[in-house]
DNA sequence: CTCCAAAGGTATGTCAGCGAGCCATTGGCG
DNA sequence: CGCCAATGGCTCGCTGACATACCTTTGGAG
């Protein structure tokens, strides 16, 4: 009992070496979209500002995305690195720990984020940006899907104005998407996907926090019974 | 709105350096009790392998601990690192920076892990835990009130058999209770607290998800515009 | 057409943190 | 009574990461 907690609480302070972390963090940032193909990465300079890490690590991460084809660097002014168009799935060898450990907290957080940015009195950027990548996630292609997806999830989660709460809901999808990768994605779960994010960002813009929450737990048990079925 | 969500992925990939963190963890076990005054951390040797960081690291973060009367270590066969009974309280030159923040995360953390709590079937053990934990915080001084409702609240997060969510409880109060520590604790207060604590707990325990997250939210909410109030 | 700002590319000296080993102390076990 | 296992205490060389500085490329502004 007691034990457990330790666990937590002693749990390693960091979760690999410096260059590691800086490459997962790129990676989150073109897989979950938040950086689109075609767009361009913040310079390298200001990646290392950012990320609290020297520039000299930030090319490191970037050459081994480069080395994958993620990315590709042009120099001189109005250069910089840019997110290619075409995203190879990376080695399917992942160990699933604990699925339940991930999809419990990923249903608390947004299931909470969702009721949150419900609560919350929107201002009409707020308004429109949610509708903007509600309309995007509906009239993605199967290819770019789960990009927009995990886009429309997190502009919820800014929604709640709590920038700890959107870096939590980043990290939990990341960690689900890469199970997500494993397995099929269909067009009919892909229609009913869109129809549930529209009651979702309904919700959510009507100010109404308990539906808001109910539409997004439906929302996510979809795709958690989905993962556990193929996952056995 | 982009913007956004890049800060939150492009945040520090560091908190700060390995000393640091370290330091930081270990306060968190004695803080949110743990480990209890007057027990032992875990050796040295055992500490530096469950943190990822050298032994010297450990040592380092240790001695900080020992200079502000945290902890004492005495050597040999059954010697270690002892918690202390005082706990002096830190310099509150503290910046508030982003309270509304800190509140919307735990209170999407603790009403989630609440209700995921009561809609899992919990084993004898665990059921024996939770009510330890009530009884162990209903009885505390003001003292050590601070330390027992964090233990109780861990434990709600254990009782969800999600490590992730778990830690992200444990960061989450540690953050708040930095806030809390800097206002006053009232009898009359902790009365009603532990009285909702009840609540809480009795729904988790008779399985009622519902039920637990109102109570949960109710609690939460109580601190929270305390916090609020003292904060302006 | 020239200049230059801004981006990627490269080199170097410094230091925190690590690994590994050894020492010193202590109290129970044989 | 002596041994010894487990703990804290200490040292030293190695490596990853950093800060800083400079070089190269590029395309628009003047």
């Amino acid at each position: 009992m007691m034990e457990h907690a330790q666990e937590a609480l002693f749990r390693p302070v960091r979760a690999g070496n410096a260059f590691e972390e800086t490459v997962e963090r790129l990676m989150q940032a073109i897989r979950l979209g938040v950086v689109a193909p075609g767009e361009r990465l913040p310079s390298e300079r200001d990646l290392a500002t950012r990320l609290g890490v020297s520039r000299v690590t930030v090319r490191e991460a970037i050459r081994s995305l480069q080395e994958n084809d993620y990315v590709e660097s042009r120099r001189g002014r109005y250069g910089g690195t840019f997110v290619n168009e075409v995203i190879p799935k990376p080695a399917p060898g992942k160990e699933f720990g604990d699925i339940h450990d991930a999809l419990t907290l990923r249903k608390v957080l947004e299931t909470g984020a969702a009721e949150a940015a419900a609560g919350r009195s929107l201002g009409p950027a707020e308004r429109r940006g949610l509708r903007a990548r509600l309309e995007e996630a509906s009239t993605a292609s199967v290819g770019e899907y789960r990009r927009k997806d995990s886009r429309l999830h997190l502009a919820i989660a800014e929604a709640t104005g709590s920038a700890a709460l959107t870096a939590a809901v980043a990290d939990s999808r990341m960690r689900v998407n890469e199970l997500l990768d494993t397995i099929p994605l269909l067009e009919p779960n892909l229609a009913h996907s869109n129809a549930q994010h529209e009651r979702i960002i309904t919700s959510i813009l009507d100010g109404d926090p308990a539906s808001a929450r109910q539409a997004m737990a439906e929302h996510l048990d979809g795709t958690a019974s989905l993962l556990r079925g193929f996952l056995v």
